[in-house]
DNA sequence: AATACTGTACCGGCTGGACGGTTTTTGTGC
DNA sequence: GCACAAAAACCGTCCAGCCGGTACAGTATT
């Protein structure tokens, strides 16, 4: 097949293990997703990365441990996608808050797996240090290298984790063009504050 | 003492099973707060609520049953302080919105129940629909019945919803100081709107 | 007499984690 | 190239503990 071009793995820059884990934690996010955090155990990740249970606990010593690695796999994609986003608008100001903005603007409920893991972590006594230093850097990011007002810098902030929440717990959200309509809203304000 | 004025307990309006509900739905609360969602089981509920596990049983069959009532009483006690708030406030327009903002104005992560019953209910496969239908509500009050805008309706609850979730889990939430600032800024937005 | 409990004993299922064994990969000397 | 050992990766099973829920007989309260 495509894989394995001969005698050396070689070339991949990832190695068995790296893959493994991988997978692993894909699957444990798509358990979350489809089955609901309460129904998150430890053979049925194992059994979606096509891994036996022994092969999971090898790889993640206990269930906290693969808690964490998820979240912190999953912050730190959030946080790569914040930046291209941000790399992308190409302003001089406030291009980080309207990355934040843009970021919750076509997200759905659907496809969250931070939620569903950040409440898992929070339920479960877990690291929750994780995800609040990455909100804090992001925060940072926003006061301090954005080229916007404090209150601005909130604002987004503030707007952006709001409607994080109102998806999570699919709480009564605006539709599409409510939605739509305020994050523009929101977008001009930053821009002239 | 000051209760149970001699023969008749008469006056009260609660009887024994209604107290011993609301002690229960009290001692759920406060496990959750100092033990955590995780740890939170009908015996160390019962033995919070000086209650045997088969008294509690006796008034919450199930522990769903439970956590559905403790949602369900929250949200009810949120829903009067807002409206409570919303009257004091005395304005012709926005006033709901105003009292939306200042329900968490004053609001720091240790105290609040709200959000921990609604991640338990979250993943115990809970009834969030009693949580949905409520906040559908409040939107919309907000939208329909106070007289503001869409969006300046909209801005108000995400910016409380969102400072909300910033509590809730503790991420890096702004110092008094600053959501002072971003809550006025966001009310003068909503009066001028 | 009805309601509101107490207390205990128990069950059954689930789950995290341990553990000993097996396969695969890797390193090394020849 | 090859043998071969050691380490890494992984399997499958077993177990102990916990927890929700049942059952029920008895006691207190109203």
């Amino acid at each position: 097949m495509s894989k394995s071009s001969g005698t050396t793995p070689a070339s991949a820059q990832e190695s068995k293990s790296a893959r493994t884990r991988r997978s692993l934690l894909d699957a444990a996010a798509s358990v979350i997703q489809s089955d609901g955090v309460a129904n998150l155990t430890l053979e049925r990740v194992a059994a979606t990365a096509n891994v036996s249970k022994g092969g999971l606990l090898y790889h993640y010593g206990t269930k906290q441990d693969l808690l964490n690695a998820l979240l912190d796999d999953t912050l730190r994609r959030a946080d790569a996608d914040l930046e291209a986003l941000s790399d992308r608008a190409g302003r001089d100001r406030g291009s980080f808050a309207h990355a934040y903005l843009d970021f919750v603007r076509h997200r759905s409920h659907r496809d969250d797996t931070a939620a569903g893991v950040l409440a898992a972590a929070a339920l479960d006594e877990g690291d929750l240090t994780i995800a609040q230093r990455q909100f804090a850097r992001w925060q940072r990011r926003l006061l301090d290298a954005d080229g916007l007002g404090e209150t601005a810098a909130l604002l987004a902030r503030v707007v952006g984790d709001g409607l994080w929440l109102i998806d999570l717990f699919d709480l009564a959200p605006p539709d599409d063009r409510q939605r739509a309509a305020l994050l523009d809203h929101v977008g001009r304000l930053i821009d002239e504050a």
